[in-house]
DNA sequence: CGCATCTCAGGCGGACTGATATGT
DNA sequence: CACATATCAGTCGGCCTGAGATGC
């Protein structure tokens, strides 16, 4: 499946005016274009049939190395309950190998391959090329800023608040 | 039900390290950025029994006055099929009105009532609130560049990009 | 006629919870 | 025993499609 509907029904595309109180909103400037990129990234990636947890986990297997699919899911922020069917996906093709560690036999050792690796290159193009289109109204310099501030927001609000001693 | 697991199961909360790659990623980042603030948002607004999509059909109907509720759809990005129970909704707490409109008698004209403005300014003020939390580890002058940017984002992917003449 | 409006009924995928079996 | 791991089943709300009834 290709794209969305283009035609007569949307109410956020075809975006005629929105309240400026509403444009002002950070939240709702991010829950926006997180939805647009979100569908950039996932049908550029259907494109070359790939989705975007195939890249998370590879990525994550290439810069730690072998680990547990529990590892995985800490890395990559998948759910452990979804971990299983990305990996059976990664699996299936070739990418990666899902083999009972010995020394602890709860856990699988995943290990990506070869063929991975090529992948993972290969999807690193594609990302690369999807985040100039992404990100093309910003300068260079911007585009690092902004990066820079979602990464500050993100490690601020990733911190356990709750408990304060 | 207030939050979450808070407990031995999540992979992006107790983040414990995502590899780089993953971290320079704009798409990425925008979304789990987007799904903390969404939370914080919802969370925030249901401590005083309401919901995001109250405040943008309020704001809506403040700014432009009273509307048909396919010109809320596009004014706030709500889908007219949802639209529909957002407003039973509003009109069920006494928010807004919904009376046939006399001039097109296939439309409904809501007009937000005096309770709702009241209830719009208190959402404003918690919305505030919840802006600051959201956005505490960036200076005033970065609030101001990150919302620019981010509107720039999505004015860019907002267009009609497809047919070109 | 073609088009817009309101409504309901449903699909789909992502973020989550819970339980279970196994093992440390 | 408390705890971690892998797996499966299923919930929930957001985004979106489709179709029907009414009216322009």
């Amino acid at each position: 499946m290709p794209s969305r509907a283009e035609a007569a029904d949307m109410p956020a595309d075809g975006a005629i005016e929105a309240p400026e109180r509403l444009r002002r909103r950070a939240s709702r400037l991010l829950s926006q274009m997180s939805v647009r990129s979100d569908r950039l990234i996932t049908d550029g990636l259907a494109r070359v049939d790939a989705r975007k947890w195939h890249y998370a986990v590879l990525a994550s297997l290439q810069e730690y190395g072998p680990g547990s699919q529990a590892t995985l899911s800490r890395n990559t922020g998948i759910y452990r309950s979804d971990m299983v069917g990305v990996l059976n996906e990664l699996a299936e093709r070739g990418d990666v190998e899902r083999t009972p560690d010995p020394g602890d036999r709860r856990r699988n050792v995943i290990t990506i391959t070869e063929q991975g690796r090529r992948h993972l290159r290969r999807l690193d193009d594609v990302l690369d090329d999807l985040h100039e289109e992404l990100l093309a109204p910003l300068l260079p310099e911007e585009r690092d800023q902004f990066v820079g501030m979602l990464r500050r927001l993100l490690d601020h609000h990733t911190q356990r608040t709750p408990p304060a001693p």
